[in-house]
DNA sequence: AAATCAAACTGATATAGGTCAACTCAGGGT
DNA sequence: ACCCTGAGTTGACCTATATCAGTTTGATTT
């Protein structure tokens, strides 16, 4: 039950320099064309690798001053708001090779809090200096533009599901999503270990706990997926992907 | 009845160069300090002012080859994507002073398409130009990239909005965000004009249409609001902003 | 091993908002 | 002046999801 996680933790136990990080063609360095190695060396000379952190354990909180974006090397991050009424809201899940952080750049302070879901180290990038180097080396400059911009669609993309979408439409959107994901780091595209609860995944989703329990359940019972709590295997992906599709959820 | 749209359109008469414009204290000149107005010159230099657009006519389509940002001059957009189903989704509305397009950064390609909601000029400001504008300007750049995280932060409220909200709360806070936003321009602050249709209201903010009218309908009971048509008079803001602190919405 | 606790699941019921249908009204074209 | 047409509103009804109230399970403590 647990050999899924094992599978997602193996491979990061070099925990030295980019060069050697199994993330390095998701994340920064591939902006850089292969014959500017010294220049990886540049990037890999600013980037500050952090002692793992425990599960709950907060990266920044919101408020915080804003100093750095971080790349997820192993384990997972939530990223939270706290809205006028007090309530909190997830605004997204983080994954290895990911980079998160950017909302604090516009006042210079974070507005979202992000918290570990899991053991989890990180790769913790001064964007003062990133932005120095990317001054040197353009392609870096331009990499950097093009991160926060794919943040701005990942939003975009989760305002469409949240707007029009069923219950059952956005549990299989992000299942579909974290699957994708997951293929982008060399892991199986249809056995998945959810590193966040059914209520992290309820109010990302915009629903409650029991809708989203009665969607896995409901999924479960159509052989679209096996569950067995956090640890998911996709059975059916075909299925999932004609609910997003078509509006007609017929069964 | 239409006294409303004059106000909203009054003072535009000039519509040549920075300086002279408006809206220079919310557009990218804010960026410079007043020392700098040579800067202005050169960033004025790289602007081009659009022919004004139809009602209905577009800026830019899905798919398309991303060059420029795009500042509201006068007049409203509305951005939309099509998501895979088939149908649209409303990511934003833009009104004088804001800027919009940076979707397209990502892949080199818009993701919306952005159409003129009335009759709009607009600020044209190709993005190559301004990024090596920001290379000899750091001010440039250093704004060029709060806009862009500004644009993440109204995302990531759109999304706590959509996810965790009443058809009330999300119409109110709609209200509330174009009040504060027509204030900034120096427009009354309860008496606006909304150019956009009830049905792009709802799309918007998730709801039906009829949900939607529903909404004002019960606003107008209240006395929070009155309603004519696209024509809104807040009557009890704070009523509105009582909606979104607390879930009891009791009336 | 027993007790405790929180997460997840399930069932019964309530309700916000969706759906369908009718009506009003303002413009635009002939 | 007349008909269209489409946007907006309102009403009656229905359904997806929230709410409330257990039950089950697995992990942690004693």
């Amino acid at each position: 039950m647990d050999t899924i996680v094992k599978t997602i933790h193996v491979g990061f136990a070099k925990p030295f320099g980019c060069h050697s990080c199994r993330m390095n063609n998701l994340c920064i360095p591939l902006a850089l064309d292969t014959d500017e190695l010294d220049k990886l060396d540049q990037l890999d000379a600013l980037i500050l690798r952090k002692n793992p952190l425990q599960p709950r354990e907060g990266v920044f909180f919101s408020g915080d001053q804003f100093t750095s974006i971080y790349a997820v090397r192993s384990g997972s991050i939530k990223s939270f708001c706290i809205d006028p009424d007090g309530r909190e809201q997830v605004t997204g899940f983080y994954l290895p090779g990911e980079i998160f952080g950017w909302d604090g750049l516009a006042d210079e302070h974070y507005q979202n809090t992000a918290i570990a879901l899991e053991t989890t180290s990180l790769c913790e990038i001064p964007y003062d200096q990133l932005d120095d180097l990317g001054s040197s080396i353009p392609s870096i400059k331009k990499y950097v533009m093009k991160l926060i911009s794919h943040e701005l669609n990942a939003d975009q993309r989760l305002i469409a599901l949240l707007a029009g979408n069923s219950a059952h439409q956005k549990l299989a959107s992000l299942l579909l999503s974290i699957s994708d994901r997951l293929v982008t780091q060399g892991l199986s595209p249809t056995r998945l270990w959810l590193p966040m609860s059914r209520g992290e995944i309820s109010n990302y989703l915009g629903l409650t706990v029991e809708t989203v329990s009665r969607a896995f359940s409901h999924f479960q019972k159509n052989n679209y997926l096996h569950v067995n709590k956090k640890e998911i295997e996709i059975l059916d992906k075909q299925a999932l992907r004609s609910l997003l599709i078509s509006s007609d959820d017929t069964e």
